[in-house]
DNA sequence: CAGGCTTGCTAGCGAACGTTAGGTTGCCTA
DNA sequence: TAGGCAACCTAACGTTCGCTAGCAAGCCTG
């Protein structure tokens, strides 16, 4: 608190004038950054209709919201632990939801046969998994922009390393600008 | 501290008979996971001759390391930021080392022409992020094994999710018994 | 222009933190 | 059997923590 008066040019006791408590930050910042997932992600679902592209505009989606404030990302994807009951088991909720609707492209995928995993939960956990870690060492001033990173991101997570046949990597078309 | 030592049945003050400090607690477990890690990875490397065995070794690992002990895994993989000087630079130089293990195992495959990557980089860090979300959500009652999940990320990394020609995941051959 | 709301201040509370000082006990060894 | 050391204790240190109380200044609105 003291801290992040200090940040501020501001006393920490007149940071309660703003919020209730600490916690209340925390609240704030891991709600949010949970709409943002599910409002960006239901966009990307919304723009296609095959499990290929709607996985790869979820991907880009993901990342774009991780990428625009790492130190949130942060809070989001670790501080959570730290919330107080009701909202501990809420955001919990939140999160088997948003896992839930990744879980969904991938079933819909293996269904219309364009996809072929052993275990559609053990795939979305993998991939968000891969793309979670992200915000540990992307730099805004890097020389590889979001939708770059979210481009490999798609081409590894879909095809793999494995090199077979020459497999088309469409870029995806820009939706609206950014 | 005081939590520490409730758990061990010890008063706080007693702890210091047998440490100098809480950081070399943090020291200890960070360089300790780091050998066990650097050890399994030269087995793995040293086991297999093809860069696609030697991956999937490298994965199966890594897995190993993060499962058997998850509480230790988290403070690998989280708390070292929290190391002083000069352990914190040293802790740095030793994950590059590592990541660069994998790197080189991935730039032998392309050059082999077994994987086909935009950049070894990305590709190294996009599967160790994938491996380092585990520690997560796995529990030693769940119906995942250790291997079973390290093979169902190893296909999943190798292959990707598409479907495409029918490949094939033999199993790993044991080694030695764990 | 009076009232209240917003935003900031100073002072300080009570708890928790990592750690030290100094002492007691019991075992192992010379 | 004497000495030393390992392992533990009680007591308390100085610091940092999140936060509250109480107050002052500035602004907007009735």
């Amino acid at each position: 608190m003291r801290d992040l008066a200090n940040a501020l040019g501001i006393e920490a006791a007149s940071i309660y004038s703003h919020i209730k408590s600490k916690e209340e930050i925390l609240q704030r910042v891991c709600f949010r950054m949970a709409t943002e997932f599910f409002e960006a992600l239901e966009t990307a679902e919304a723009t296609e209709t095959t499990a290929t592209g709607q996985l790869r505009r979820a991907i880009a989606a993901h990342v774009q919201v991780l990428t625009k404030n790492t130190a949130a990302s942060a809070v989001f994807l670790h501080e959570w632990r730290h919330l107080s009951e009701p909202f501990h088991s809420e955001f919990l909720a939140l999160r088997d939801k948003y896992e839930g609707h990744f879980r969904k492209i991938i079933k819909n995928g293996v269904e219309k046969g364009e996809f072929e995993v052993p275990d559609e939960k053990f795939a979305a956990l993998t991939i968000l998994s891969a793309l979670n870690w992200i915000h540990t060492w992307y730099k805004p001033e890097g020389k590889m922009p979001p939708a770059e990173i979210a481009e490999n991101l798609s081409a590894m997570l879909l095809n793999g390393l494995r090199a077979t046949e020459p497999r088309a990597v469409t870029p995806l078309t820009r939706v609206h600008a950014t």
